[in-house]
DNA sequence: CGGCAATATATGTTTATCCGTCTATATATC
DNA sequence: GATATATAGACGGATAAACATATATTGCCG
């Protein structure tokens, strides 16, 4: 049972993949060289940490001439989303119920 | 720069642990035995899970007699939802502006 | 063609973190 | 004294992050 979600929150705990992802976001359409020039660690790191990334869908990237642009997939977010609303309806929803017994035994 | 996403996302990574949360959603308050029976792991391990969760927030456990009573605290998923929504925040307004540099070329 | 630049990938190694076990033990509470 | 939980220790194993280095690939350019 190793879903979206696992591979998700995995992939963003990590805090120098993350710094990368936020970056992406911000900033839009990378570079690995610009990428590497300010992520504090190697570009073969940065490149592990960037297919590691697209391999969650949290990026995507774009070939031109001898350099690859990364930008953030916004869509991948998606399942985190869910996950929290889902979580957040549980709670919502026991809530609900609750409430229903107490209006019950009101009567 | 450690801030309550690192430790959110590092806490919710571990899928024992994330299963130990998830249950508390879903099913509301539980002791620490009821949860361990399920757990698939030792006592002192989902001891150990719980007072990580609850160091991030995410859980509120509650002294009954001998037992402890452990509940999801959904308030601190919110450093989630804001971090999530920030993300797409920069990526729409990097859309943004984007649209708005087409419509003054168009002009 | 030859060579440099940008990136990906592989290696070997080190280090660190974390999860789990089992086994106490401390502390309440019943 | 038995129960429920927390906490701690010693331990092993897995995972993962980082380094450094090397190399393969591809594209650009002279």
């Amino acid at each position: 049972m190793a879903e979206a979600h696992d591979m998700l929150f995995r992939t963003l705990a990590d805090p120098t993949r993350r710094a990368l992802f936020e970056r992406l976001c911000r900033e839009g359409e990378k570079t690995v060289g610009a990428l590497t020039a300010q992520a504090g660690v190697s570009q073969p790191v940065v490149s592990k940490h960037l297919a590691l990334l697209k391999q969650a869908g949290l990026v995507r990237d774009r070939h031109e001439g001898r350099q690859t642009h990364y930008s953030a997939q916004l869509d991948a977010l998606a399942p985190l989303v869910d996950w929290t609303s889902q979580m957040a309806g549980f709670w919502q929803s026991r809530f609900d119920r609750l409430e229903d017994l107490l209006k019950r035994m009101d009567q």
